[in-house]
DNA sequence: ATGGTATGTTGTCATCGACAACATAACGGC
DNA sequence: GCCGTTATGTTGTCGATGACAACATACCAT
């Protein structure tokens, strides 16, 4: 028994859990499973994550961290198909992020990160009239195009990327005159 | 035994599947569960569903006609508000249609629900210069707009339905093509 | 009635989340 | 150095679940 111990689990189980999750999807992933990865019990979890979704709440949050990352220095347009290509780059994650697996309310740490990208997101429409509205509506437009496009609802569509960035172009927001 | 055969199963399965839905979620939803609700053996919903999965997909093609039904007779602005309003009295629906939880790919009799809710959104756009754009813009607009209200990211907003009717008032669409 | 088919039941297995009891390592005061 | 406290892993176990096999019963056409 060399180590005893093994020095950094909780970040080997993030490891591991990421790459279940985007090969095998959300159901598939397990304490156990994690724990195998690891090389370790598979009870061992438990001292690191008090249930099985506290490990799939941290999982979130790094995704909205890495959301976050992907819209940084982008504005407008931009950000929205920086937006669309993270959810099509990282679809489980995208979905264990915003597809009501985890409920917000009980992870408080989930929350700040995705109020921390809320507001980044905001801040890229403070030049409009109504900054608030123009991003709730910014928002919902790529968030939306974004999921219809994973569950394959656009298939006649043809180019993803170019599709995704026509219908962001389709959109003007009213209280301004300017579009995006 | 006075009745050894149910005699209507496979719809009990579902009406009783349906409450656990909305009652409890998703992840809570077993075969096991809703052959108890029927009074019926574990193993008997094997023999109307090959699989869980296929319940859930049942479900999710229910919803599809559920919602075609909401959104009929209206059309643009109005049509949205419905579709936002059926995804807040029906969460948990709603997220079974579209969390992804099932793939639409196994599923014809699902994939042809939703088509023909397509259709009849696509229907309302009609009249506009480029129908299919600007259908695949509403359709993100709402959906997002339902997928974020319901993950609360936007509780600073007062009064929900007012709020949504704001978001999409807030929104044009233009037909000014667009290259990347 | 008779035989085939559709429908339910009983029994079983592997996996999983969760918990309790126990074992070992790491660290700090003395 | 020594020892006790705390953090971290392990073993063992329970109930619930999805899935399958083997069996039993009702229904229907001939």
């Amino acid at each position: 028994m060399s180590t005893y111990h093994h020095g950094d689990l909780r970040a080997a189980l993030l490891r591991g859990a990421a790459k279940i999750l985007e090969t095998q999807g959300i159901p598939a992933l397990s304490l156990r499973d994690a724990a195998r990865r690891a090389g370790v019990s598979h009870s061992a979890p438990y001292r690191h994550f008090p249930d099985r979704e506290a490990l799939l709440a941290a999982l979130a949050a790094e995704g909205f961290e890495l959301l976050g990352e992907a819209m940084r220095g982008h504005s407008g347009r931009e950000m929205g198909e920086a937006y669309v290509r993270f959810a099509l780059a990282h679809p489980q994650r995208f979905r264990l992020m915003f597809g009501g697996t985890v409920p917000m309310a009980k992870h408080a740490a989930l929350r700040g990160a995705a109020a921390a990208t809320h507001r980044t997101l905001v801040g890229a429409f403070s030049d409009l009239p109504r900054p608030q509205l123009a991003a709730a509506a910014a928002w919902s437009l790529v968030h939306g195009l974004s999921h219809l496009l994973l569950d394959g609802h656009f298939e006649s569509a043809g180019n993803v990327e170019q599709f995704a960035a026509q219908v962001i172009g389709a959109v003007r927001f009213a209280s301004g005159q300017r579009a995006t």
